[in-house]
DNA sequence: GCAAAAGTGTTGCCCATACACCCATGC
DNA sequence: GCATGGGTGTATGGGCAACACTTTTGC
């Protein structure tokens, strides 16, 4: 990156930083990739995955790097949740984060990274979600507010599962995110009828209890319209 | 602000600026205000009204105080966009800037600003919004998604009013922000229905052609539910 | 056969739209 | 009266929730 010449003292400077919040279903809950700290300050606390952005590198290039390097996760897309910078965020120095969410589907790849930093899931309920360290509560309970207004107008559900998956895996997705209960079969008819929510692949997961469901992918819509209203 | 010592070589040094994209809606048009830059690089071009952020500054603070200090504007609300920080968004330094959207109901506060730049209103329409400087254009785009988004689930519309209004000004709102025309009799019947969203003063506004109509200001809700759907 | 899970059909209600109609003013 | 804009009433149709019912497996 070629710059012109310019006055360091012309502007005050800040450090930036990307933090991702990973989410993941499983076992009919909603779980939150979180690393230990383990330099002050919150040293030994749970924090989001992030680091600092490089000085020629793209924001969300940053947050794709700093989430391989700390959980070896490399998830499909990344979506802006905002960014936070209150001036004693990081009592260090100003640092404004810019941060980010995303879905995987299948966490077995999380391992903690090349900097032996502690790699884990936690569950997201009440209570958890207030000991994380620096404003990363905050951080979560924006990200999830926009996951959670997001599943109603746009495909993100599919992106919690993996390549091939079933109706009923698809709305393990709305009921742990929403924390409700949906009707399966008005969901099902919902869900299929929809114009490029999903595909059927005509094949069937075998091995189960009951009558084999079918498999389907994700489709090409951009929009779910109507939206999917989320009950009370 | 204390802080502790550290190493200033120890993080990439970034500036962090903000940048304001103020709507407001008259004459059935959607406005937003701009300024003239008065410097390289894009001298003479329009740009949004923003600046750096001081170093003790909250982000909210900041976009504020720019607005104010370039527009003379002082508007109720602000919401963030988003972070904009492509590596090349600033030919002069590596720039993370933080974008905010607000409505202003009365622009004839807008003055240019006490360094001297030109502030003015241009329209929102296909063509101009791509003569912004810097990523300019981008931001506004994203931040129109958002407003036309939260017209539907969040009592929006009112902060674009003076602070008492007509249900027919109320739609005017809408109709210009989504470039649609909504059903006079039912708009009015869907906004007084719902609860929370304006609330009668029992007063009229005279002077007018026509039955004069009755004046409401907004009311406590949070969300608009069931949510005001856009025609195709 | 029985239980369990997947998927389909049916019914009734709610509500949004389309549009006709009435109201209150200026001229 | 007539035009203009504000506001209310009404009927029809589409969609969604509730829930009964059928299908297909494991045991």
């Amino acid at each position: 990156m070629t710059r012109q010449v310019y006055d360091p003292g012309a502007y005050p400077p800040f450090a930036v930083t990307v933090d991702i919040v990973v989410l993941s279903v499983s076992h009919r809950r909603l779980w939150v990739a979180v690393v230990e700290r383990g330099s002050p300050p919150f040293q030994g606390l749970w924090s989001l995955p992030g680091g600092f952005v490089e000085p020629d590198e793209d924001l969300e290039s940053a947050a794709t790097r700093e989430l391989a390097e700390e959980t070896g996760l490399s998830p499909s897309q990344l979506e802006q949740v905002g960014a936070f910078g209150a001036p004693n965020r990081d009592p260090r120095m100003r640092v404004v984060s810019v941060a980010y969410w995303t879905a995987a589907a299948d966490l077995t790849a999380l391992r903690s990274g090349s900097d032996a930093k502690a790699a884990s899931l936690a569950a997201v309920e009440r209570g958890f979600t207030e000991q994380l360290a620096f404003d990363h509560s905050l951080i979560l309970n924006d990200a999830l507010d926009e996951v959670r207004e997001a599943l109603q107008t746009r495909p993100v559900a599919t992106r919690f599962c993996r390549p091939e998956f079933t109706i009923t895996e698809l709305r393990g997705v709305y009921e742990a995110i929403w924390n409700t209960n949906l009707d399966p079969g008005n969901f099902h008819k919902k869900v299929t009828e929809m114009p490029g929510f999903v595909e059927p692949t005509s094949r069937l997961r075998e091995g189960g209890r009951g009558r084999p469901p079918e498999l389907y992918r994700a489709g090409p819509a951009q929009r779910l319209d109507p939206p999917l209203s989320r009950p009370d």
